[in-house]
DNA sequence: ATCGGGACCTGCTTGC
DNA sequence: TGCAAGCAGGTCCCGA
């Protein structure tokens, strides 16, 4: 489910019902996440104040008073605000009750997700991560570098959080269609002048989906339980077999590391 | 060190 | 129509 843009999204609109917020109460009705959700979480929230509303990567970052709540949606995770006294449907595992009569409702039918009470700003599940692809830290150099003496292909590579972080399977077939480079390329075998291309299409493609409030296949709703409108901007993925819309050709399908992956046999070398 | 594959879940679509 | 298989936007962890 959510990328980068979809979570960015998620961000951009819980915020300012959150921001400046006290606590009233955390609510888990079901603790079986992708880790268990520690107890501690409802007694250190509740009561503090939401200073800020963050994301590194695909994880969003809830900061508190003291302390951070920290999110991850997982496949098939996202985050609605709602009347307090809305009635809970299956699968809306976490509550986060606010002061000003709202909640935060956690809601992840298959469980992959995760929620995390942090003391301070630092965990192990951060600690690896690469540049944000966003930034300035991040350009075809980046690429060029971690690609150096790689055989694993490019799209494997584009989609390592080591790096660069929150680059999912639908962006990474969108990017590189874009740039024109065929997924099983080995990374290794590609030069700098492409790889500066691809990282273009690589920031392209999510600030373009982040504009349209993300892509919604299936699961994927915005905070306010509408979807987000990137998926009539989509190249390639879900698009096997019809045809590019660049040259017609038919869009060619294989996995790779278990993820389908489309591209164009023509235009992508 | 690097890499691929399995594992974790539920729900929807597809094909017999 | 019913049922089982296959597939889905993530990513950690293990064994080769």
């Amino acid at each position: 489910m959510p990328e980068l843009p979809e979570v960015e999204t998620t961000r951009a609109g819980i915020e300012p019902h959150l921001l400046d917020c006290t606590i009233a109460g955390v609510t888990i009705r079901e603790n079986r996440l992708r880790w268990p959700i520690s107890p501690e979480l409802t007694q250190m929230a509740t009561g503090q104040t939401i200073v800020s509303v963050e994301r590194r990567a695909k994880y969003l970052l809830i900061g508190l008073s003291r302390g951070f709540v920290m999110i991850h949606l997982g496949m098939s995770g996202s985050l609605r605000i709602l009347p307090a006294q809305t009635a809970p449907q299956k699968h809306d595992h976490v509550d986060i009750i606010l002061n000003s009569g709202i909640t935060l409702r956690y809601r992840d039918p298959r469980r992959f997700g995760s929620i995390f009470w942090l003391d301070q700003l630092k965990h192990r599940l951060l600690d690896q991560l690469g540049p944000e692809p966003l930034s300035a830290d991040f350009d075809g150099e980046t690429l060029f570098e971690a690609a150096r003496g790689k055989l694993r292909n490019v799209k494997t590579l584009i989609m390592d959080a080591e790096v660069v972080v929150g680059v999912g399977n639908i962006y990474a077939n969108e990017a590189l269609y874009l740039a024109g480079i065929r997924p099983t390329r080995p990374a290794g075998k590609i030069s700098r002048k492409r790889y500066a291309r691809l990282a273009a299409a690589i920031k392209s493609v999510l600030e373009k989906a982040i504009d349209a409030g993300g892509t919604s296949l299936r699961d994927f709703l915005k905070e306010d339980g509408k979807p987000g409108y990137f998926r009539h901007e989509l190249k390639v993925y879900d698009r096997a077999g019809e045809p590019c819309y660049g040259c017609n050709k038919p869009l060619s399908a294989v996995r790779i590391t278990g993820r389908a992956t489309v591209f164009c046999m023509r235009c992508q070398r």
